[in-house]
DNA sequence: TGGATTCACTAGAACGATCTAGCCATCTGA
DNA sequence: TCAGATGGCTAGATCGTTCTAGTGAATCCA
């Protein structure tokens, strides 16, 4: 069924008449071989279909270069930072190895699978592991955090700045002529009490009254929130998340109000969701594959023997859709 | 800062005083151990934290028990697959291996990465591969091709009965009383093809006419289709997908026709798109994660000897939802 | 010219597991 | 009592690589 075994450095060897560690180092592109042998070489490993087994390459060098990454599989968001990972590991000649947290597998377990083939460090997205657990881990292999900063000194985080998110959304929607300016929170997920406390202090300084209504995470959090938005009406709305934004927009046209034209609506994450064409929604962009190409460079960094734990912290950035608009002068009770 | 190397069979040997090959044999379950020995061997093991590498393990012993599975960054739908897999795999005592095909990451390099980690068959997710490249692969190991069923004769496949997906749409349609309804085709997207030659044949089998308007797999295709609904109106439409029929609504929407009240919208895939709490979407059901199942069922199965390549086919099922209802009596020309 | 250095290459020992063959008790049965 | 089985255990080979320590020849430099 299977055919014949899988060629190895040995049969490379015999068939191009050279020892098994000259080829080895022919495969690797390392110094020690002629020109022609190399060659010859190669030649002989192309007619074979010579692929050399990764699992005895790992086995034997110390060096793996190779990186965990685990992710959610919940968390559409964690593929396009893979994608990033696979694209920035590439270019510093590192090979990515991937675990996913799933049902019934939880972080630990994921983790550990990595750790079981050899990984020489660890990039884990949005971490939910304990400070503890996350400390035992780094003290064998350099850990990162991504887009989670409170994870322990003993681990290196790569995060995005939410004051500044915030600050940008909030600088956004004043220049526009919004004054009346509604926050939508997270309620209890990460991330969300700084971006709280942001949007309170950057309306404080501009001299605007901070007006946060209780959310969440997802579009029914928005909804509920958007309810509140009918009777005491604001000119815009910075939602917690896209998701969310989508909820506050769904209960805003629900009772006849449009987008942007009575309200603007910004989000946060620049998501998939405020890709889709016929929401357009303006958001806030953490630049996750900016972020996941910032981790593994911390990573190989730490590998390559720079000093402690860092922890990085992004700008992010405005996109800017259909949903935000000078608010109407109807709208607008008193200059 | 790594702290001391991981413990290895020699170490757990050595605590525990007895041979490296009977460690092993306590660690693999295998008989060949006292009681009393097995219990000294697992508490030298526990107390040293020793975890077996993955890497010589799987050098070492001819089966690996692991299976690989290849799927794309861009799919958040392949990431439920993947979730899926992983609790099938479980159950039958495998490791799943995963390699994703990302951006500057073509599948072939995926399924090598796969290859070269030693797994024993392959499971890729809706393949690209041609059917030369695939028969190639499958030469070597087996490969199940996971939705998508006309991978070639030389790979098992397990995929979803589009025909009896369609039926089970015009049927729930009709038994709601619609007469008049329309298909927006996936255009020369993957299964495409099948659903509206199945939709035809649905519809002429009940008397009805078959009114196909090409669309494609996204919103965009979805809206533009939507406009041809305006003039001449069904009371239902059938979507190719979830997000086709997005934007089927958002276009029937952006025209006051109200769904499910005017128009009836049935999606398919039953993606989180179509889960959205202010979607609803009522949708067909492909059971992505059982689908799943079977193929590594079926991955399994073939490597465990049974005999030549299999193709199974599931049977999707309707989830209903918000969007469709009985047309109303006034959208309702003649009975 | 002759010692040092460089270059192309090789033999053999790792890496950390599993597997094969075999050893030494103890048990069985005639 | 002794050949044969059985159970518990071990030594050593092995998987396919990479790494270390060399070897022999050519080259360099004074």
């Amino acid at each position: 069924m299977t055919g014949k075994r899988r060629p190895t450095l040995m049969d490379v060897a015999e068939a191009a008449g050279v020892s098994r560690a000259l080829v080895s180092i022919v495969m690797r592109d390392a110094p020690g071989a002629s020109d022609a042998t190399r060659r010859r070489v190669q030649e002989a490993a192309q007619a074979l279909g010579y692929r050399p087994d990764s699992r005895a390459r790992l086995l034997r060098s110390s060096r793996t270069r190779l990186l965990g990454v685990s992710f959610s599989t919940s968390q559409p968001f964690h593929a396009e930072i893979v994608d990033a990972a696979y694209a920035a590991a590439q270019v510093r000649g590192y090979e990515i190895a991937l675990s996913a947290v799933a049902n019934g597998r939880p972080e630990s377990r994921a983790v550990e699978a990595l750790l079981d083939l050899g990984c020489e460090a660890l990039i884990l997205i949005s971490p939910t592991l304990g400070e503890q657990e996350l400390a035992g881990y780094a003290a064998r292999i350099p850990v990162v955090s991504l887009l989670r900063d409170d994870a322990g000194e003993s681990v290196d985080s790569v995060s995005s700045d939410d004051h500044a998110g915030i600050r940008i959304a909030v600088e956004h929607l004043t220049s526009l002529g919004h004054r009346r300016i509604a926050h939508v929170d997270g309620g209890d997920a990460v991330s969300a009490a700084q971006r709280r406390d942001a949007f309170r202090q950057e309306m404080l300084a501009r001299g605007l009254e901070p007006w946060n209504i209780p959310g969440g995470p997802y579009e029914e959090a928005g909804m509920e929130a958007g309810k509140q938005l009918r009777d005491k009406r604001p000119t815009a709305v910075v939602a917690f998340n896209d998701r969310c934004a989508l909820g506050v927009m769904e209960s805003l046209r629900a009772v006849g109000l449009r987008v942007p034209e009575d309200v603007s609506v910004l989000g946060y994450d620049d998501s998939q969701f405020a890709r889709l064409s016929y929401v357009q929604l303006s958001s806030i962009s953490q630049d996750a594959p900016l972020l996941a190409a910032a981790a593994v460079e911390r990573a190989i960094d730490r590998l390559e023997g720079s000093g402690p734990p860092a922890h990085l912290v992004g700008t992010p950035h405005l996109v800017l859709r259909q949903t935000t608009a000078p608010p109407s002068s109807k709208s607008q009770p008193n200059g």
